[in-house]
DNA sequence: AGTAGTGTGTGCCTTATATCACAATCGGGA
DNA sequence: TCCCGATTGTGATATAAGGCACACACTACT
């Protein structure tokens, strides 16, 4: 089926060596608690103190970070300022991003209108629905427009993601439509499996199942 | 080990605790499959095609729910009815849950105005915040309470879930103040790697850390 | 300049998770 | 009744992730 070619097209600059998925989803952490660490003063730290920060190993955030470089010194650590630039190089998050919301009802309304997102450089300049009645409105100075705009949207405000927040019915429908307007990811707070070709990243938020998931452990 | 020595650690649905979490976090994702299927009448169901909904392998799929006993039949597959319910029952999602919100600003009036966690059976049932001009207020019918009331309106209630939606600096202490509460499970929304004793679950919702994983695979 | 102390980077081993593959079982039809 | 196609449940195997432990590198202090 939609097998291709997956690994073989990143640009094999310097650090392209497959990296686990794991790995890559600790990044942020790491970026968020040294950006703490930073802002309070401290300027060099271990493995073992950000092990736990964090309670996890200094093996394992030593090994993570040994899969892009080598950032720390024998005997001091890792520079704070130094290493938090890195990692947000290697993730991307040394520019900002476009992003896009599909759906403007209530929970679509309330992620335009999170705070959250900015400060971290992620931008959402376009929002779409299909019901006719919003369509013209705006939500925090963010013109609501029909879904038929997307691809052009896309193009042109150089929107990277996409965020869906429709009801469940219709997700893979407009996750498809994202896929082909050319979108690269997507956030996905629909409650279903949806699927995406092997080169657009999908991630889900569903604290629904998060909830269904932890009462297992409850019921005693 | 040699022969086939029993060691079945079948007790059917009492507390087995080398279930690994991993398959506890995908049963919430058949539950509902199932739920869909039945909705649409059908009523048998093999590992294959409940694979290829999911996107993932028969065998691991097989391989989940023989950890909690043998629903299928071979040659016909799972009856979708009893499944959805034996697997309910598995997880405690035959009954329901009451849960309160810490921290009622934007989020946390959003997360109390969203109508997803009724129909699956979670309640929220009580607010609470510190500021006092919160207070005394109500959202959908929800007063907000002050904190230092938690300890008691957790007995009193029955409140098994926390869900916390408040700034990052107050996430730790609000999490402690709900652990000593004798809360049994905490849904985490601030950005925060939060810490609870091993007998309090606790998951974390954070979409900021989602997109900064998902930029990774962005970078061209 | 030598040495003691500290903490990284990584080869190797352990543990966890996923997949394979097949005997056992079921229902239906001849 | 017996056989056939289908599909489970699970031991065995493969793959992935995590952690240990130590040589090596760096700093500071004498």
């Amino acid at each position: 089926m939609a097998t291709g070619s997956i690994q073989t097209t990143h640009s094999n600059g310097s650090d392209d060596v497959d990296v686990p998925d794991v790995v890559v989803e600790r990044l942020p952490l790491y970026v968020r608690v040294l950006t703490a660490l930073a802002a309070s003063g401290i300027d060099m730290v271990s493995s073992e103190q950000l092990g736990d920060q964090l309670h996890m190993t200094p093996a394992q955030i030593r090994k993570d970070l040994s899969y892009f470089g080598r950032f720390g010194k024998q005997g001091r650590g890792y520079n704070v300022a130094a290493l938090v630039n890195k990692l947000k190089a290697i993730l991307g998050l040394d520019r900002s991003w476009n992003a896009c919301i599909v759906g403007m009802g209530r929970l679509g309304r309330a992620i335009a209108s999170y705070p959250g997102f900015a400060p971290e450089g992620f931008k959402i300049v376009a929002a779409f629905d299909t019901d006719q009645s919003l369509i013209g409105t705006s939500v925090d100075n963010l013109p609501v427009r029909s879904l038929s705009h997307i691809r052009q949207a896309v193009q042109e405000d150089d929107i990277a993601i996409g965020i869906v927040a429709v009801p469940a019915v219709a997700a893979q429908s407009v996750i498809d439509a994202l896929v082909d307007a050319g979108i690269g990811a997507i956030l996905n707070y629909a409650p279903v499996t949806a699927h995406t070709p092997d080169h657009v990243k999908i991630k889900n938020i569903d604290p629904v199942m998060s909830l269904q998931s932890m009462t297992y452990y409850l019921k005693s």
